[in-house]
RNA sequence: GCCGGGAUGGAGGAAUCGGCAGACUCGGAUGCCUCAAAAGCAUCUGCCCGAAAGGGCGUGCGGGUUCAAGUCCCGCUCCCGGCACCA
């Protein structure tokens, strides 16, 4: 029988129990609630304050990826990167600056949607719910976040600034000259003028307004287009890849789902293609995620080339336009617009059976490889990389460089969303052409010849060109090299009009728009022809109504053809409007469409820094002082952002591009949003099954015999992630509980660096613990409470180990190695114990050191140590640089790699000396012959060679 | 398949610039305290041989460079993350 629940009677009474730890946390908890202990002062507007301690000090702006508050509160996985930011901002407090930390929450999105709909609950009220969960939780960590700035995205305050960048990047266009956007009425005033030619020549004043109105919208940055897209009629949903099965169904109810084009809201993302890949060189990130997005704009450059068909020429786009000669065929996408203008009546004279999938006729076997190809999604193109399929189309194309006749194929390999949805295929130098070419039996031309010993099939790699020649004399490539060759080859055919040069992006245009309920309404209305408008600020916010029913509009399943309703959409009362837009009153219909869970993370970080300002989405002078550049060249941005990999492509594509917009507009002073970022690992765990491959509850599992058990039945043990119905989630209101905030904090910084993903130990949280209450049992006397802090100077070992200690985890500190920080926190408390009392010249720092990580024992001790004020504004020590050298050094010394002797010189002697005395220790082993060599390395080691 | 990252004791990890591998923590062992247990404290704890002294081996695998390699180079294996066959 366990009573675990009462204290065991012979504890010293003032021991650090758990006990005690909740009632200085929440204690300490009020305290700096009611002080503002971590409120950051502004330069300007509601949240200035210019008696602040660090209201001229230097800023330094720490920033989390906010979360999504879901129902299930947080677990122990969460908080691990908000307490690295939290143990960071407090350090930098001490160290002077005024330090901007805030939590917000990311809170429209599909969970309480879907949740809305099965139970009718308003969505709002259940994020709510959440995040007020959210907050306690974190509150009860004791993150010193400033939560006057704590926004959330569903917030009317917040999205209506949401809606308001909507409108700026509407009322803009992209100017490639210049390089940045302009307000769309600058596009205006140079058609008016005529400084700016219109797409087809005609003068500007000859244009209808329709006409008018659509060249400018072709420009805006926001525009409504036919966009591919998963249509789930039995959902009445768009849905992601992810959300499709293999076999083309929705993974929801196990509907039909159709790829086609539905009009929806863009974001010409690709106009920023350059810009966003440049920048990446000014930002300081992980070079992985540098990495990453710089493939995802994929920025490549090479040419267009027109082939001449029977219809209209077919251009490509490639990157080897120097390989042209070797081009033996061509590949269009099944989607490609131009493969219904070139299938023929019947295949032409000669055609191979291979090549006609065993169709009767082109178009039979056109529509019956478009049928398979469009039944498969996106995930399985992909899986099928190996096996080529394809089929002829029953026409040919002419290579402009050599007048030869080449068939024409549809192939799924080909995407008709990259570069123009057509290749040249050149099978000698690329190796899905080759793979396809073996399958069809197509020629293999080489026109860059192969290395000596290359014995693979498609060469890549650079080296002379073969082959390469216009039979007239008029064209040599042979013999030059890749780069040459391509230069002459772009030359040749800009010359004769056959293509030019070009750049293209795999980066495509952001789909902005979600049939949905739980989203930002666009501030967009329709006029009678149609047309998008944008509402005037003055008509923002554009509140989101309420509705009867938060699910959209389903239809048969099989209904390919059907238009989505969204949830909007049947507010009639809210769709029709009349309004004044300047021109009198008219009749508006309003855009049914939400906007992406996206847009609220794109911005809020600008939220933060002004979260009250009813003027503006943020004062100019508050943006400048936390985010403007440094110095001439600095982007400027926060100057750390936190965050797990998994957004290393879109969130902080999306958020840099919305800033770069913002910047060009003069809206905000810093070229980028996140100067510095860094990704932290992940929390994993252990998730245990039993015989029938359930799950069973993972606490209750216990280790034996090299096996795990659950009672008396072994389990299966697999590693991954905390949830719910893995039945292995542990909270931090648990862990709270059972050790105390400071506990768990510290154990999370403990475990590991900061940016490795490592298994949760609930045992291991212990030893946190342990340490925890040997400091306070080294400053405290856990039986009478009296101090056991003594005013005497410490001894030299001591202080010299306190001041190592001290350089060390500052060092660390910087550098956000928390867990060798708190190492050398656990020695420096460990030389204590030995001590009758500790000297306050080390309880002091020692306790300074600690409260970044566990600041509520922190400041407990250091009011014990006779200090009125938080120790949060206090110095962080500085170690005395006198004490950091030591008198001696003890060399190894080596004979042929192995360490046989040690020997301890002083600090500042001869490496003549340290050679005398590492030989003589040595002499033994060599045994009287005389070395081959000897290598002193000053300060570290003596290598001997015998 | 491609891209990126990783692999160190029973477990998490340390070694920051090519210079003593295993800091710190968990777990384990032994001892102190206790009627007993818990808690706490102390000592030990990479593997193998050995009573010990001592010796050998050792950072996923195989090579290489070097007086010296966890660290650098070449070739593999496995694991994790990302992916849009990107021409």
């Amino acid at each position: 029988m366990s009573e675990a629940a009462e204290p065991a009677a012979d504890i010293p009474p003032f021991r650090y129990t758990a006990a005690l730890a909740n009632e200085i946390e929440l204690r300490w908890q009020d305290r700096w609630e009611e002080r503002g202990t971590f409120h950051a002062p502004n330069p300007v507007g509601p949240l200035a304050d210019p008696t602040h301690p660090r209201a001229d000090a230097e800023k330094l702006y720490v920033l989390d990826m906010f979360p999504y508050p879901s129902g299930a509160g947080l677990h122990v996985g969460h908080p691990l990167g908000y307490i690295g930011t939290d143990s960071f901002a407090r350090f930098q407090r001490m160290n002077g600056r005024n330090v901007l930390h805030a939590m917000g929450f990311d809170a429209f999105g599909l969970p309480a949607e879907q949740y809305a709909v099965q139970t009718g609950t308003h969505p709002r009220t259940t994020t709510v719910a959440n995040i007020a969960r959210y907050r306690a939780q974190l509150r009860r960590l004791g993150m010193g976040h400033d939560e006057r700035r704590s926004v959330a995205t569903i917030d009317v305050d917040f999205y209506r600034w949401t809606q308001w960048i909507f409108l700026q990047i509407f009322n803009s266009w992209y100017d490639p000259d210049a390089r940045k956007a302009r307000p769309i009425d600058e596009l205006v005033a140079e058609f008016t003028a005529g400084t700016r030619p219109t797409p087809d020549g005609r003068p500007w004043s000859e244009l209808t307004d329709v006409e008018r109105r659509r060249i400018v919208d072709d420009h805006r940055l926001a525009y409504v287009s036919e966009a591919p897209v998963n249509w789930c009629p039995g959902l009445g949903t768009v849905l992601a890849n992810e959300e499709v099965t293999p076999d083309g169904r929705s993974d929801r109810g196990n509907f039909p789902v159709f790829k086609r084009n539905l009009k929806q809201w863009m974001m010409r993302i690709t106009a920023y293609g350059d810009r966003l890949l440049e920048d990446l060189d000014r930002l300081d990130w992980p070079e992985p995620i540098k990495l990453m997005q710089r493939n995802w704009i994929g920025r490549s450059t090479g040419a267009h080339i027109d082939f001449a068909t029977a219809a209209e020429p077919i251009r490509v786009f490639t990157t080897r336009p120097d390989t042209v000669f070797g081009a033996t065929y061509m590949v269009l996408a099944p989607e490609h617009a131009l493969v219904d203008a070139l299938v023929p009546a019947a295949w032409p004279e000669g055609t191979r059976p291979a090549w006609t999938g065993g169709h009767a006729t082109p178009r039979e076997a056109v529509e019956s490889y478009r049928k398979a190809a469009g039944a498969k999604s996106d995930v399985e193109r992909q899986a099928e990389s190996r096996e080529k399929t394809g089929v002829f189309v029953g026409a040919y194309a002419t290579n402009p460089v050599n007048g030869a006749q080449i068939p024409i194929f549809i192939a799924d390999y080909v995407l008709a969303g990259y570069g123009t949805g057509a290749i040249m295929a050149v099978p000698a130098q690329d190796e899905r052409d080759w793979a396809f070419a073996e399958v069809f039996d197509l020629p293999i031309v080489r026109t860059v010849a192969p290395p000596e010993g290359f014995d693979g099939k498609a060469y890549t790699g650079d080296g002379p060109a073969i082959n390469s020649a216009r039979a007239d004399g008029s064209l040599s490539l042979d013999g030059l090299g890749v780069a040459e060759a391509k230069a002459a080859i772009i030359s040749w055919l800009e010359e004769h009009g056959h293509g030019a040069g070009a750049v293209t992006y795999r980066l495509r245009d952001w789909l902005f728009s979600r049939q949905r309920y739980w989203g930002e309404p666009f501030p967009i209305v329709y006029d009678a022809n149609g047309q998008a408008i944008a509402l005037p600020e003055s008509m923002l916010p554009v509140e989101l109504p309420e509705v009867d029913d938060f699910s959209p509009r389903t239809f048969d399943p099989n209904d390919a053809d059907s238009e989505p309703e969204t949830p909007l959409s049947r507010r009639k009362d809210w769709v029709e409007v009349e309004l004044d837009l300047g021109d009198g009153p008219k009749r508006y219909t309003r855009e049914t469409n939400v906007m992406p869970q996206w847009a609220g993370s794109c911005w809020y970080e600008l939220r933060y820094l002004d979260p009250a300002n009813p003027d503006r989405f943020v004062d100019p002078d508050n943006e400048r002082y936390w985010m403007g550049p440094r110095s001439a060249g600095d982007c400027g941005g926060t100057d750390l952002y936190v965050g797990g990999a998994e957004h290393a492509v879109l969130h902080l594509l999306y958020a840099r591009f919305w800033h770069k917009v913002l910047y060009d507009l003069g809206h905000v002073s810093s070229v980028e949003p996140f100067r510095k970022l860094f990704n932290q690992g992940m929390i994993q765990a252990y998730a245990y099954t039993d015989e029938r491959g359930s799950y069973v509850q993972a606490d209750e599992v216990i280790e034996r015999d090299g096996g795990w058990f659950h009672g008396e039945r072994p389990v299966r043990r697999e590693y991954g992630k905390m949830g719910k119905s893995l039945r292995n989630v542990v909270t931090p209101d648990d862990m709270c509980a059972a050790y105390g905030a400071d506990t768990f904090r510290l154990y999370e910084m403990s475990m590991g660096p900061l940016e490795v993903s490592r298994p949760w130990e609930t045992r291991a949280v212990v030893g946190s613990y342990r340490f925890l209450q040997r400091v306070w049992r080294a400053l405290v006397d856990e039986n009478s409470g009296a101090s056991r802090v003594v005013e005497t100077p410490a001894d030299d070992e001591t202080r010299r180990l306190l001041h190592r200690t001290i350089d060390g985890a500052r060092a660390d500190m910087e550098a956000m190695r928390f867990n060798t920080a708190i190492a050398k926190l656990i020695e420096l408390t460990n030389g204590l114990t030995r001590l009758s009392g500790t000297p306050r010249e080390v309880a002091e720092p020692l306790v300074l050191m600690l409260a970044p990580f566990a600041p509520h024992i922190a400041e407990e001790l250091w009011e014990r140590l006779g200090h009125d004020e938080s120790l949060t504004y206090v110095p962080y020590p500085v170690a005395d640089p006198a004490l950091l050298v030591a008198e001696t050094v003890t060399y190894p010394v080596q004979i042929n790699g192995k360490v046989r002797a040690r020997v301890e010189v002083a600090v500042d002697a001869a490496e003549e000396e340290i050679r005398r005395e590492a030989l003589a220790a040595v002499a033994g082993s060599l045994g009287g012959r005389e070395p081959r060599k000897v290598i002193v390395v000053p300060g570290r080691m003596v290598s001997v060679v015998a």
